[in-house]
DNA sequence: TCTGGGGTCCTAGGACCC
DNA sequence: TCTGGGGTCCTAGGACCC
C-alpha cells in the first residue's frame, strides 16, 4: 500500500466566518478589507468572485468590478478561533497532522486502511464533521503526495473533494494551468515561456541536467518532481519561527525624517514584545523602505553586542534609516527581527546573560503596561497625517 | 489593475578563517 | 609573493505563498 494524503483548505475562509456571522451577508457578494487606495481585498465571498473580484486585488479595483459589495473589516482573533476549533477537529481525524496556515491543513492517512478503507469515504466524514460543528465548508484533495494533495483540493471548490488515485498523477497534472502548480508564480512562467514551455508535459520532457542549467539547482530540481506530481519537499520544515517583522504602508507618502523616525520607534516596540512573547531573541535588525514608485530597499546590520531591547532595535533601525533615507516620498516602511534563537539559551554573549534576563524581565513588565498606550501612539500620529 | 501584511527560501558576492 | 579551496556568516534583493 502507498502513502495516502489529505489537504483540507477551508473555503473563502474568512467571508465565510463572516456570513456565519452575519446572517444578513450571506448570498451576496462580500469582501473582506477596507475600502480606498492602496488596500488590497484579503478575502471575498464566492458571490462577489463571479465579478472577477480575487484576493490581493487592489479595492479601487475591486469595488469597480463589484460596486455594491459589502466590505468588511477583518477580525483576525475571531478567525484565529474559528480556525482552531476546525484544526482540533482535523488533528483527531488521523495521525500525520500538519497545519500549514490558519486555513489549510494536511492529514497523512498512510496505513490507514484498516479504519478508512476508502479514503473518499473518510473525506466525506470529515467534511460533514466539520460542517456540523462549526458551520463551514472545506474542500479536500486526496492524493498519494502532498503536494498533489494540495493542488486537488483547489481543483473543485467549494465544498469539494478530488481524489487522484495511484497511476493518474501526470494525467491530474495535465489537467490544470501550469499557473496553477504550488512554486509557479509569474515570474517563473515567464521564464518558462520564454524558453518556449508552456506544458507540465513539456517539462517533463526535459532531462534534470538540462532543467538545472536552465533554472538553477533548486528550480531546476524542483520542476523536475513538480512536473511529476512527486513532491518537491516544501511542507518538511517544522514552522520554527525565523523572522518577526512588521510593515505599514502610507496614503499619501510621507517626507518628514521625523514622522518615519515615530513609526520605526513604535515598531521595534512591537517585534521586540512579539520576539520576547515567544522568548525568541534576535541577531539581527533590519528595515524595509518603500518609494512612492515602488522600489524597495531593505538594510540590515548584526550588531557584534547582540540585542536585548526595543530601545536596542530602535538605535539600530534609526541608523539604518538614516543611512539609506534621500528625502523621497516614503510609501511603506517596516521593521523586522532575524536570526531568532531560544532566549532561554545562553548564546555566546554568557558574560551579559544575567543582566540581559533582568532587563527582559523589566522591559516585558512595562511593555505589558504600555501595550494600549501603544496603540494611542498609532492613532495620534495617524490624525497627524 | 497600480500594487497589504506576514512569512519562507534562494542567490550571489564579500569577509573571514583554516 | 600575484595566488588554492572549502566552509560559514553577513548583506541585499527577489520569488513565492496565504
Amino acid at each position: 500500500m502507498g502513502s495516502v494524503f489529505f489537504h483540507i483548505d477551508l473555503d473563502a475562509f474568512f467571508a465565510s466566518v463572516e456570513m456565519l456571522d452575519h446572517p444578513e451577508y450571506r448570498g451576496k457578494p462580500l469582501i473582506i478589507g477596507t475600502p480606498g487606495p492602496r488596500h488590497v481585498a484579503s478575502t471575498c465571498s464566492y458571490e462577489a468572485r463571479k465579478y472577477g473580484v480575487r484576493s490581493a486585488m487592489p479595492m479601487t479595483t475591486a469595488l469597480k468590478l463589484c460596486p455594491d459589495a459589502i466590505c468588511v473589516h477583518g477580525r483576525m482573533e475571531r478567525y484565529a478561533e474559528k480556525s482552531s476549533e476546525v484544526m482540533s477537529l482535523i488533528r483527531d481525524f488521523a495521525p500525520g497532522f500538519l497545519q500549514v496556515s490558519v486555513d489549510e491543513a494536511f492529514l497523512d492517512l498512510t496505513g490507514m486502511e484498516r479504519i478508512y478503507p476508502l479514503p473518499g469515504k473518510a473525506a466525506r466524514l470529515l467534511k460533514e464533521s466539520i460542517m456540523e460543528k462549526t458551520g463551514l465548508t472545506v474542500s479536500i484533495g486526496v492524493a498519494p503526495s502532498r503536494y498533489l494533495a494540495k493542488l486537488a483540493s483547489d481543483y473543485r471548490k467549494p465544498d469539494g473533494l478530488t481524489i487522484i488515485p495511484r497511476g493518474k498523477e501526470e494525467v491530474f497534472i495535465d489537467s490544470i494551468p501550469l499557473r496553477k502548480l504550488w512554486g509557479i508564480g509569474d515570474s517563473m512562467l515567464r521564464s518558462l515561456e520564454r524558453r518556449g514551455i508552456h506544458s507540465a508535459a513539456e517539462i517533463r520532457s526535459i532531462s534534470m541536467d538540462s532543467l538545472v542549467r536552465m533554472f538553477g539547482q533548486s528550480s531546476g530540481t524542483f520542476l523536475f518532481n513538480a512536473s511529476r506530481g512527486i513532491d518537491p519537499g516544501i511542507y518538511q520544515g517544522e514552522a520554527k519561527s525565523r523572522s518577526i517583522s512588521t510593515e505599514t504602508t502610507f496614503y499619501p507618502d510621507v517626507f518628514s525624517i521625523d514622522a518615519l523616525e515615530s513609526y520605526i520607534l513604535e515598531m521595534s516596540e512591537e517585534v521586540m514584545f512579539r520576539a520576547m512573547e515567544e522568548k525568541k531573541i534576535p541577531r539581527t535588525v533590519g528595515i524595509k523602505l518603500r518609494y512612492g514608485d515602488f522600489t524597495t530597499i531593505s538594510a540590515q546590520t548584526t550588531p557584534p553586542n547582540g540585542i536585548y531591547s526595543s530601545s536596542d532595535v530602535y538605535q539600530i533601525a534609526r541608523q539604518l534609516l538614516h543611512s539609506k533615507y534621500k528625502g523621497q516620498g516614503v510609501r511603506l516602511i517596516g521593521v523586522v527581527l532575524q536570526g531568532l534563537y531560544d532566549g532561554s539559551e545562553p548564546a555566546q554573549t554568557e558574560f551579559f546573560a544575567e543582566k540581559e534576563i533582568k532587563e527582559r524581565t523589566l522591559e516585558k513588565t512595562i511593555m505589558g503596561l504600555s501595550k494600549k498606550g501603544s496603540r494611542l501612539i498609532r492613532a495620534r500620529n495617524l490624525n497627524k497625517e
